[in-house]
DNA sequence: CGACCCGTGAAAATCCTGTGAACGCAGGCG
DNA sequence: CGCCTGCGTTCACAGGATTTTCACGGGTCG
């Protein structure tokens, strides 16, 4: 939370903490990125607090971290600009004079919405040769693990969990790295490749990730093999590389 | 909604259609199955026309529907009433002499979540033999993608999305590239064109796509095919070229 | 008939993605 | 405490795919 009113963060704090919830308190604004490095689920504003900056400050808010939940919590407002917090993208506004346990209640409505849907994972997926194991923050090819990193193994599950969907970029992004794509980044496409590569060299036989040329990727597991090794079976390829290898299939469902 | 206040669901609904939103109004409880059946965004309740079923029905709701906004706004209520309200799995209470625009806000605050953690937009739209799906980013017709490009798909989901209206090159421009067409620009007439020769290359026998004169275009499916092939089988055309093929027919204002 | 509008094909300009590599950072280890 | 390694981020380049632009000619309208 970000408020100054000492009454009324002490008093929340406790019954956060009786709700089981763990709690930080600014007295002014941070900087969006360290708000994502605390892994927050929601977060609550008295934009009072926040001078002239207030309406800038929610709005970045808004734009850069849209998965957050955000509550204004603030002593008196006119309807139009509740009106215009709400269609900024804050998810709840409460008037100041308020009983912490309502704002305890009103938080865990908005953090509600939030996490139904993303609860679904834990469950193993299958998909080709490939398995998915949340449980083992891995996947598997054959009992054979493709040793993917942390932001791997998240991507690829997202991928995989919206199967036959495509994703744009910004919402993979969004997605996996918690907060708005900054324009010209290519951290995605990178992280493409390195699954591609994990995946073509655990499962040669198999392509998973396909581009749409101006859109974003979609996973879908195809026994699209290359099966071109077999021409030359005296070949004494000594070097593994794959230099220009196979072309990844663009769009064609 | 759900409520009997005349004046507040008057001024409520002329809002609501101001922006765009269909509503609909009952005076009592309502079954969810009938609610299912209305495919509602999000539900506004007055306890108070309920009666003492007031909390059970909203319970029902609930546990029933808890993908449905379910905002309430209501009179006199304590704050023990509202947590109880929003533990229960409501999401947002609102006092009721309340500003017509702060209902609409909160209830579109509320939509946003929902709507932005399922799959927006994943209506798939059938016209003729085409489907059009959003979540693919791509058209089929029998199954096979006709490879659009995102431009071209874009174009396409407007024009069957407009179905029916005749649409004038400076609104398509505008919806699809963002930005106000230059004169004398002919994107939109290339991209008709490709269009067309992809749609007719799938769906040889509809006519999808209408050239309204000095206005613009229009999305209307018709069987029209060209059935001239079969008055002369044995026809060595072996070019496949369509040349001046096919004229696409021209409406009259 | 003449001005304007639209379909068409192809060249030119632009944008997008795959890729390799350098950079910075943090934890692990000697 | 300093080195090393693994990981994530950023950059620049190249090859394509896509979009835009252009010029022509046939159609349409008044």
């Amino acid at each position: 939370m970000i408020d100054t009113d000492s009454g009324f963060v002490t008093v929340l704090a406790k019954r956060a903490e009786a709700a089981g919830w763990q709690l930080r308190q600014a007295g002014g604004a941070v900087p969006p990125q360290e708000l994502v490095a605390m892994k927050l689920n929601a977060i609550l504003v008295d934009p009072a607090v926040l001078g002239d900056e207030g309406w800038s400050y929610l709005e970045r808010l808004c734009r850069e971290l849209p998965d957050l939940g955000l509550v204004v919590c603030t002593g008196r407002s006119t309807v139009a600009q509740r009106v215009r917090g709400l269609r900024l993208g804050i998810d709840d506004w409460i008037a100041k004079p308020c009983h912490p346990e309502e704002a305890i209640a009103r938080i865990e409505a908005i953090s509600r919405r939030r996490r139904s849907r993303s609860e679904l994972e834990a469950e193993s997926l299958v998909a080709g040769e490939l398995e998915v194991r949340p449980d083992k923050f891995q996947a598997f090819v054959g009992g054979r693990s493709l040793d993917l990193t942390r932001r791997e193994f998240e991507l690829l599950q997202l991928l995989a969990g919206a199967k036959g969907q495509v994703l744009e970029r910004e919402a993979i992004y969004q997605r996996v790295w918690g907060y708005a794509m900054a324009h010209g980044d290519r951290s995605v496409d990178v992280f493409i490749r390195k699954l591609r590569q994990k995946l073509d060299k655990h499962s040669p036989s198999w392509s998973y990730i396909h581009t749409h040329f101006g859109v974003g990727y979609r996973f879908d597991p195809e026994p699209a093999g290359i099966v071109e090794e077999e021409l030359r079976p005296a070949e004494p390829e000594a070097e593994p590389k794959r230099s220009s290898g196979a072309k990844h299939a663009v769009a064609a469902p």
